[in-house]
DNA sequence: CCTACAATCTGTAGCCGCTACAGAAGCAAG
DNA sequence: CTTGCTTCTGTAGCGGCTACAGATTGTAGG
């Protein structure tokens, strides 16, 4: 009885079993101990990991900054570190919707000239192709 | 005087020379004959063709929908397919501003619960830590 | 004609964050 | 002992490029 493997852990924490081990992979959680036949034996440390790397993910951090607010939970005074990642992060959210809705108010006007065109010409169309 | 090279079609797309040839490789564009030394010759209709894709790709279509639409564009009546590709498309771009959205009040909350947080604890890494 | 140098060529690998296989091996129940 | 489930490793693919390496071609100046 010592430990789970990866499946409960998968269960757990509602991570893929093939993320958990692309997370190994790249060093993002550590290499757990084996079983005889080879499989990973987990606690509940990694649970919590796992949950963390979740949460962050959900939040939409790319994981080099999942792996620095990792760092960062340990440490004391760790808040402005994160408060600084999370505001870039939170920053470039920002910019994305602006330019999404630049972005989806042109297509609003393009698809109106499509409408609006009746049966001659192609108003979408159109615009893709003016020279 | 058999057309130009791909170092001019790039200038006067503003398509860079390894996309105009990535977008030839999975057939995006035509093969364009070759000089003798074996370089691409193109001509005015590659120009045409590649502006179509560039303002398609600004409007963040994918390019399986260039394709379609650059197939549309030579069929009478073509305005209805174009006009749903668009609307599709103008629709995944409302559901990622919206999905941004909810994403960016969750940020502002954590951010503000790190700030006011002062010296004790994170209230992100707690936010992210909680079991 | 020779030499630089720019432009272009092919092919491959990398980015991000997984996801989806294939094929082998462990493991528990009937 | 067989069946079927889980897990194992390794590799390739997604989108849409981008960035090389190393070879070749074209061009301008001396």
């Amino acid at each position: 009885m010592t430990g789970f493997r990866i499946g409960r852990l998968s269960e757990e924490t509602g991570v893929h079993i093939e993320t958990i081990r692309y997370y190994e992979k790249i060093g993002l959680v550590p290499k757990p101990p084996r079983s005889d036949g080879g499989r990973r034996l987990y606690d509940g440390g990694a649970i919590q990991r796992l949950r963390f790397i979740r949460r962050a993910r959900d939040l939409g951090f790319p994981l080099d900054d999942v792996r620095s607010l990792m760092g960062l939970a340990t440490e004391p005074g760790c808040c402005a570190d994160a408060f600084e990642i999370a505001e870039r992060h939170r920053s470039d959210v920002r910019n994305r919707i602006a330019d999404l809705r630049r972005l989806e108010r042109r297509l609003a006007e393009l698809t109106k000239a499509c409408q609006s065109d009746g049966d001659l010409e192609c108003g979408l169309i159109d615009a893709l192709s003016r020279s």
